[in-house]
RNA sequence: GUGGUCUUGGUGUAAUGGUAGCACAAGGGCCUGUGGAGCCCUUAGUGGCGGUUCGAAUCCGCUAGGCCACCCCA
């Protein structure tokens, strides 16, 4: 693959979504949509700019997303403004702006739409790209998590994507973490000298993050580093407890991963991600992550609010509908059945107005105004395997009149203009 | 941020240092009011900058972009 070297293209990372890339979009929307009716989740969009403020409190300073991937941008006004790079700030902000806080809880949402971070573009990875959010504010119970899991696999589920597994780890709380961080630096600490550059800076700033690591000098430090699971307090454990009791009933093919810490500072208790089974060993390209984030609402309102979220990469989502030959295209070829041929300029005004008609009467066509010759416009309707034309010329324009022309048998009869429409949608009809 | 790899009309390709060619697509015509075939015409290209050379799509350097990997994640 290249690009054409124009003078414009699109930016690194970002693309046109053409007619066929769209036809999944819709497809994983309208379902994703559905599900979050079904399911009550109200749709909010909330602006692609926020103050970068939002995520540097509420994703984290010391995070990749806020420390290198941020589209920032200074407004004539002074104001510092990001693209967003994921939802769940938008969402809290949302909250409290609107007075959700109001509503009668959970309050449930729903969102989708462009994301952007700026990173080097691979596989399934675009600086522009694209999510669909689920959250719920308001609930401390373990359930919550689950039923954000369960939605995310059920509309996987309906795509045809199989072999899902969810990664699943509790990283604790306000009461837990800190003492299970005091005890992992103190070990990390001790094995320094083992571990890569960038976990020593890590070591520093955010030393969970360290767990992430996929070098080989700093996963043998990690193997036999304390693990938090062993050092949750006891309401997380029992939190935890319950959330893995849910998934073995409702039979969800999970894996315990106690290496699992995300990216994002605001989790607490259960983090998640959705990934393919195939891409489980690597924990590469997952299609969804989330978690619970009982202590970010407080970081960006006033009052603390349990909340959990997950978020699924429709990009991802598309690659693995490809990589199984998944596609939606027939659904969107609808193609019409009648193509309007006209000749002469008030032949031209009349299509128009009859176009009008046929949109009344919710019958597609198609017509080709810009062509001047009957032959061409014959011919493309034949290439276009459209089966009725109607063919208006100056005479039939006097005459109140109208050609209806069956391209199949090449008869064709003289129909009162009124009538015509009537006429076809009749014939269509019997068609089917 | 680091590394690999690729880039010729709209698309797919050919030309290996010596005339940038072919196919498809698109637009038009033969045929101003009747399609499917055929024929003809037109549009349109070596990503960009520089170097080597009598001569560069071809060799070299840089750059941009695509794809991929690392990192990290959706």
């Amino acid at each position: 693959m290249k690009k054409p070297r124009l003078k414009f293209q699109a930016p690194t990372g970002t693309r046109d979504l053409l007619p066929e890339d769209l036809a999944y979009y819709k497809k994983i929307y309208s379902l994703a949509e559905e599900y979050a009716q079904f399911y009550g989740f109200k749709r909010i969009e909330p602006p692609i700019l926020e103050d970068y403020e939002l995520f540097l409190k509420s994703t984290g300073a010391t995070t990749d997303i806020v420390e290198k991937q941020m589209y920032i941008l200074k407004t004539k006004g002074g104001e510092i403004l990001a693209l967003r790079p994921e939802f769940t700030p938008s969402l809290a902000r949302s909250y409290f702006e609107n007075g959700m806080i109001s509503w009668p809880h959970p309050v449930k949402l729903y969102t989708r739409g462009p994301l952007f971070r700026y990173e080097k573009p691979q596989a399934g990875r675009y600086r522009q790209f694209h999510q669909i959010n689920f959250e719920i504010f308001g609930s401390k119970k373990p359930i919550a998590e689950i039923e954000i899991i369960w939605i995310f696999l059920k509309i996987l589920e309906k795509l045809g994507i199989k072999k899902i597994v969810v990664e699943i780890n509790s990283i604790g709380d306000s009461q837990c973490r800190p003492y299970y961080k005091k005890i992992l630096t103190r070990y990390l600490k001790h094995n320094q000298h083992l571990l890569c550059a960038t976990c020593k800076r890590r070591l520093k700033k955010n030393p969970l993050r360290v767990l992430d690591c996929k070098e080989i000098k700093c996963q043998k430090v990690i193997k036999e580093a304390p693990q938090i699971i062993d050092y949750l307090c006891e309401e997380c454990h029992d939190h935890f407890e319950k959330v893995l009791e849910y998934l073995e009933a409702l039979q969800i093919p999970y894996n315990l991963n106690p290496y699992l810490v995300r990216g994002l500072d605001y989790y607490t208790k259960t983090v998640f991600e959705i990934i393919l089974e195939k891409n489980l060993q690597k924990r590469q390209n997952a299609l969804a992550g989330g978690g619970r984030y009982d202590g970010l609402l407080r970081l960006i309102g006033k009052q603390d609010i349990p909340a959990a979220g997950v978020a699924g990469g429709v990009e991802r989502i598309i690659e693995v509908l490809k990589d199984n030959n998944i596609s939606f295209e027939e659904e969107q070829k609808r193609e019409a059945k009648v193509l309007i041929a006209q000749l002469g300029d008030e032949a031209k005004i009349e299509s128009l107005k009859l176009i009008e008609e046929f949109w009344r009467a919710k019958i597609p066509v198609e017509f080709l105004l810009t062509k001047d010759s009957l032959t061409n416009q014959l011919k493309i309707a034949n290439r276009k395997k459209i089966k009725y034309v109607v063919i208006i010329g100056k005479e039939e324009v006097i005459k109140k009149a109208s050609i209806l022309r069956d391209m199949e048998t090449g008869k064709q009869e003289s129909i009162q203009r009124e009538k015509l429409v009537k006429e076809i949608k009749k014939l269509l009809k019997k068609n089917k």
